[in-house]
DNA sequence: TTGTATGCGTTATCAG
DNA sequence: CTGATAACGCATACAA
């Protein structure tokens, strides 16, 4: 139990007050460049940390973010979206020695319950929430409590980049009530996941398709209903009912992804391109197609919409919607240190994810 | 801006001192039961939690854990493994209303930095420290810091399992030099690798295999070394040449996973079965074998060592070697929760994988 | 430029 | 059984 020095041990060795030390350790003014060296070089040697407890207790900050994973367990860990988020949110964090709580529950009410008790035991002076969902409980809650947030893959909201949201737009409108002062909105990461749609039905359409068929995730999530909505009104642009490009629900499960392709490939016209939300689906439905002996690209393509290790790694290699969600991580993090440094709550925009054409997608078949 | 409640309001509230409604508030013998009935009950009222930094400073403890994942970007989120692992520690954790601090780095360098940072800042009570290695530097650092540890994945110890480890072990003896007190020791939780990797072979020599392939992760890991070993062992019982049954190291990326499968079917007399050291790999593998055209199980077997659903979404279904992970981290985390409540470190055995049958095993073909 | 005093919220040690 | 009082380590307003 080696004892941990404290700046009392310093000021001791370097015959200065405590305060002294702590103005010197701290870059502020009000002690000469000689002392302040020489205190920096005694705690140096001494391998001083400042206490994050007594730091958090008089500074009211605790020197942490937390993020939550509400994920049920089935679907746990079948997607490396987060380790890679998580992944890039660190490597600013920890430039700034900022700590990262990391917790994983059920559901968005355990979600809260965790965000309530982090706030009130002063565990973390800020959190990054990821998938926002239709009537998003959580904005509210984070707001009424002052607790700063960023919200990872908010709203697409064309136009406005600048602080705040757009009031004319209806989802940011219902995400975050008009009562909640808008300097404790949380702020918000934009992925365009309309306009990446668009870049996909359009990469099939080229190719010739004309019966897409989008296996959706989570129908509360707030990334999927953009997408979905995306999706008809490009549809409906090109004159393409929903008996041709449709989104079927899923639960993001590689056993869901599974039967919905099962089921839409039974149909008596089948569509020729299938769009899943995410990669483990993507590969649920290439076994499917495998199984059913339906040759992908030639009678079937797919699309994956969250590129990974995993799509490169089948035969064929599948087509997906690249994202350098490590950027994304980095974005939020980035957003979160700025509000915590008094910054106002930001909407700020997420690079526009890449198709990345590989060999599931092809022309579909003459006959069709 | 919401102040939080602090003792002294609930002390007012209640019309007691201080002191009496810390007492009242944690369980501690000194007030009246009615007194603390009624301070229970105003604490309540007011959503009271304690300041986890005023905690800490009075009471050295943080009430946080710490776990680092140390992992080039490059095979970060291919695996499942940690977030399910990471679930199992959660459900332990949570209860006892400790937090999980997560970073994820580069390299074991940045990992022990880690620690010394975490330990010198006194932000968490213990850590849970995975990936064991070969000539690791961790036991040795975390025990000379005084930082309770649990190491998850040790060696294997045929026998003893109650406090410390077998001095006779030469792994264990490595991993922590006897210089170490050993109350100080870090935790092990045991996977016993070399007899999994014995239900695996038996299971494909069963099926009449006489020639397999380890294609092994990345060599530093104790566990691969240890699968490795057990590998060698059972083949040279069963008379088997390093010509027949071997190991082969890769670094656990699909892309290597790819490149090694080759390298080995390209060969005059390839194996009839491959055992991957994770799914990624098999599925990489899997991959491998349909563009050369070698139909798995006909002419092929594969076997994962981690189940996920990766292995339950390709065609043929991989078989593979199911392991509860959560359970795993379950255990881990109870362990070190006894080691802070002031429990001597000990090693404890997770459960024996199963080997879970799929259609990726099958008897070799006639010809060999 | 430097030292002194006080507070942050909790726990723990004393007297009453 | 209860109520002051002193730590814990750091930051800071204030006095020297």
């Amino acid at each position: 139990m080696v004892r941990r020095p404290t700046i009392k041990d310093i000021a001791r060795r370097s015959g200065v007050s405590e305060s002294a030390v702590s103005f010197a350790l701290n870059d502020r003014p009000g002690v000469s460049e000689d002392t302040r060296a020489r205190v920096r070089r005694i705690a140096e040697e001494l391998g001083w940390q400042p206490n994050s407890a007594a730091r958090a207790l008089s500074g009211e900050r605790s020197g942490a973010v937390g993020l939550v994973l509400a994920r049920p367990a089935h679907t746990l860990g079948v997607e490396s979206f987060f380790l890679r988020l998580v992944s890039g949110v660190q490597e600013v964090l920890s430039a700034g020695r900022i700590a990262l709580l990391f917790q994983v529950v059920e559901d968005v009410d355990a979600e809260c319950a965790v965000y309530r008790r982090w706030w009130a035991e002063r565990r973390v002076d800020g959190v990054i929430v990821v998938d926002p969902r239709i009537d998003d409980p959580r904005p509210e809650l984070l707001a009424g409590l002052g607790l700063p947030a960023v919200m990872v893959g908010g709203p697409d909201v064309p136009g406005s980049d600048s602080a705040g949201s757009d009031p004319s737009d209806p989802a940011a409108a219902r995400a975050v009530p008009p009562a909640v002062p808008s300097a404790r909105r949380p702020s918000t990461i934009r992925a365009d996941d309309a306009a990446a749609m668009i870049q996909v039905l359009e990469h099939l359409h080229g190719l010739g398709h004309r019966r897409i068929t989008h296996l959706a995730g989570l129908p509360g999530l707030a990334h999927t209903a953009r997408r979905t909505a995306s999706l008809r009104t490009w549809s409906e642009g090109r004159g393409l009912g929903p008996d041709r490009v449709r989104s079927v629900v899923t639960d993001y499960s590689d056993a869901e992804g599974a039967a919905a392709t099962r089921r839409v490939l039974a149909e008596p016209e089948p569509p020729t391109a299938l769009v899943y939300d995410n990669d483990v689906m993507a590969l649920a439905g290439l076994a499917v197609a495998a199984e059913l002996g339906i040759a992908v690209p030639g009678r079937l393509s797919i699309v994956a919409w969250d590129d990974s290790a995993l799509c490169r790694v089948t035969h064929p290699r599948l087509t997906a919607l690249v994202r350098d969600t490590a950027a994304f991580g980095r974005l939020a993090a980035e957003e979160l240190l700025a509000v915590l440094a008094g910054g106002v709550p930001r909407t700020r925009q997420s690079e526009l994810p890449r198709l990345e054409p590989r060999e599931s997608t092809a022309p579909p078949p003459a006959a069709y």
